[in-house]
DNA sequence: GAAAAATTGGGTAATTAGGGTT
DNA sequence: CGTGTCCTAATTACCCAATTTT
């Protein structure tokens, strides 16, 4: 098995991922730490986090009861 | 066919819905439970709404006749 | 290299969820 | 049946100074 790693795939910040989720940017962070959104850390110790994951997350908590 | 998904739409929280329709946060919610409105969850499970839809809603509140 | 903006931690308020009740 | 309130637990928001990014 090999690890495939897509380069052309899109990291965004924290700030961005808190503005799509209306959440403050320190909320994504707790999210990154309890493991509940994959995160990538740039050698300062500032996270990345995937565009794709972030849409995903979107659209799969979209949506409540119809009746 | 696939479902589009407008991340630019802005998101409003619980509280914002209730000040607009004069009603308790809690009432939004069971709006939501009940299917009456759509929400999208953050991955804490608390709800956001879009801010179009609630617009449309509140728009639709003029004139209502007596029934 | 300097400056502005963003992110990182911790700590502490403020909201929200959910159930039950009125 | 829809709404408001009380309660506890969980989630989120705002405060600070220090570090990183642009």
């Amino acid at each position: 098995m090999t690890i495939t790693h897509d380069a052309s795939e899109r990291l965004m910040t924290p700030g961005e991922v808190a503005a799509m989720f209306r959440v403050d940017p320190k909320t994504v962070t707790r999210w990154a730490s309890a493991g509940r959104i994959g995160s990538i850390r740039t050698p300062g110790g500032h996270r990345r986090f995937r565009e794709s994951e972030v849409r995903t997350l979107l659209d799969g908590l979209t949506s409540e009861a119809h009746h």
